[in-house]
DNA sequence: CGGGTTTGACCAGCGC
DNA sequence: GCGCTGGTCAAACCCG
């Protein structure tokens, strides 16, 4: 490995969560400051949880309530666990259902679109965020949810390198 | 001007 | 082997 992050997810997921760059509560916290946050919802966060889909081989982490994440494990794979090798493959993953009716949530990173799709089953359009820090190659897919458009779904892909600027 | 968005095209993985 | 679907690239455009 040439490359040396501070951060390495070496660890599986549960520990994963101790080094993550964001504070998970600042999604949870508007009060120090509203710059961020339009008039519009009186409620803008709220987390529900995220059902995974069976498509989905790779450990991810879900956000459950706000006072507990919940670590899914899940080997899908055809004998039931993961090797060695998949689980180089796998990259922290982690969903967020979120309740708002802008799709532009400053997370406390910049992000650049790189992308947008439109996915089947879904008559919303799927897009695609780089952390815009050299260096950090996180991805975020932001996309609304089928049933309920006012929901949100954010999923980050990998670490950040850099601590956010809130 | 410089960085971010936009948009279609391109590509890779998977299922049939 | 082909077609579908999802993911990324990149050129052009837009905005501060």
């Amino acid at each position: 490995m040439t490359e040396k992050n501070p951060i390495q997810p070496n660890s599986p997921d549960t520990d994963f969560i101790n080094q993550w760059p964001m504070d998970l509560s600042e999604y949870l916290r508007f009060d120090d400051d509203d710059d961020q946050w339009p008039d519009d919802d009186p409620e803008p966060f709220v987390s529900e949880h995220v059902i995974n889909q069976d498509n989905q081989q790779a450990n991810e982490l879900l956000v459950g309530d706000f006072g507990g994440i919940e670590s899914h494990l899940e080997g899908s794979s055809s004998r039931g666990f993961i090797s060695e090798g998949e689980r180089k493959e796998i990259r922290d993953k982690v969903a967020f259902k979120t309740k708002s009716e802008v799709e532009i949530l400053d997370d406390g990173f910049k992000w650049r679109k790189y992308g947008k799709k439109m996915v089947k089953n879904s008559p919303n359009p799927r897009n695609y965020y780089r952390c815009s820090v050299d260096g950090c190659q996180v991805k975020k897919r932001v996309e609304r949810d089928v049933d309920d458009p006012s929901y949100v779904i954010t999923t980050y892909e990998g670490t950040h390198t850099h601590p956010s600027f809130h």
